[in-house]
DNA sequence: TTCTCCATTTTGATGATTCAAAGTATTATT
DNA sequence: AATAATACTTTGAATCATCAAAATGGAGAA
């Protein structure tokens, strides 16, 4: 019933809502996720309201309802599944099924879904590490230390890169620094802004730390 | 560029126009296919006929220009390798692959197209034996007999399928008259309109010619 | 407190797609 | 040829999603 509009409106409410967890998301923030001007995110956001999706509180920003969270949970479910189909069945290449993904998610039944889903093995995450929310909308939320701000000289493994953006993500491939392989920090820089980074039999690394940010691990 | 709803258009009017080959399409059947009153049919060919897709004659007809007809195909074979690929690879059930390819064929970029292509080894026809338009937009037109006309006592194979509803699809199923199948036409009476057939290593089957007119064969 | 700035909201308008209902051709019937 | 039936087109209006630009409100600066 939702249409692919609403449908994208409470998916990017729902991950700018996680960016900043506990806040109301402003107009002018969903404005720019949505890339339309800030009248039209008004209009909309007070339909969506009506409609009992989101809480709106006029110049404070709004949130998600249990509904609505519900609605873009399933979003971006068909979002992650469809993202790992692409890369593990059809080859293609983990810079380039974000944007595919975005076309598709509003198009996939519930049947295909399950299906793919099956395909897949019940996977929990997509390529990029970004967790798939279940058939009933729950999301394991693991907290997840960056680069930025793990360990030093342990011996971690990337789980999760932050980043949508096919250039990233082809620097972060050409550096091997892809989800499930080891790495060790070996040292971190505030002047310098530096992050020398060693992934285990590959050459050395060094990002800056907004670079390193968006690179998650996990210690085991 | 084109819309979904355009593309529906001219998806739509393409198989119309197969239907009566020669013949202009009346604003009237597209109506029916579209499934709205005629005035909109009237409206959306006007706008269809500025923009160069359709040759539109008030009160005549339309057809599609070439331009049309290419875009068109391109719907159908998104179409029609979803639904191969929805049966091959994610084992749906033909009779429910059509409505689930009608929302897929407009999210479908030609990058996956040519994946899926690729990962069905080019195939040439859809579940039903429909034919696959080429990625240039060609499509085979072979003619092939129906069972309301084909020889008697001859062995035949089945190779397409001209109705898309699942209830059709489903007892076509059942009596095991599927793209593929050998079988013979056993007698034909125009007084009781039924048509009895004979399928290779299964029970008899009787049709009415109207049935019996919706199933293809292939002399061999 | 008053003023200024910026985000937000409102207003008026547009394009795409649709419908209902009224008006107009064309074809068929008498 | 006049009329009836049918198909088609036109008109006016509605919905959805959007923008540009004007109006407004609230937070901090003077």
């Amino acid at each position: 019933m939702a249409s692919i509009t609403v449908e994208n409106y409470l998916k990017q409410l729902y991950l700018e809502q996680q960016r900043v967890p506990g806040e109301l998301v402003s107009m002018g923030r969903l404005a720019a996720a949505m890339d339309v001007v800030p009248g039209t995110v008004t209009t909309m956001v007070k339909a969506l309201s009506d409609s009992g999706l989101v809480a709106y509180e006029p110049r404070g920003g709004v949130k998600l309802t249990r509904g609505g969270e519900q609605l873009a949970l399933h979003v971006l479910r068909r979002h992650r599944l469809v993202e790992l189909f692409l890369v593990k069945v059809l080859g293609l290449d983990w810079s380039e099924v974000h944007g595919e993904a975005d076309e598709l998610e509003h198009a996939i039944s519930d049947k295909v879904l399950e299906k793919i889903d099956r395909f897949l093995g019940r996977p929990s995450v997509d390529p990029h590490g970004d967790p798939i929310p279940t058939a009933k909308g729950k999301l394991a939320d693991t907290h997840l230390d960056s680069m930025a701000d793990c360990a030093l000289h342990r011996s971690v493994r990337i789980a999760r890169v932050m980043d949508q953006e096919a250039g990233f993500l082809q620097f972060v491939d050409r550096c091997g620094l892809i989800p499930g392989v080891n790495v060790k920090v070996e040292s971190r820089d505030a002047q310098s802004d530096a992050v020398v980074i060693r992934p285990q039999g590959q050459p050395v690394v060094t990002l800056g730390t907004a670079a390193a940010a968006k690179i998650l691990v996990d210690e085991f």
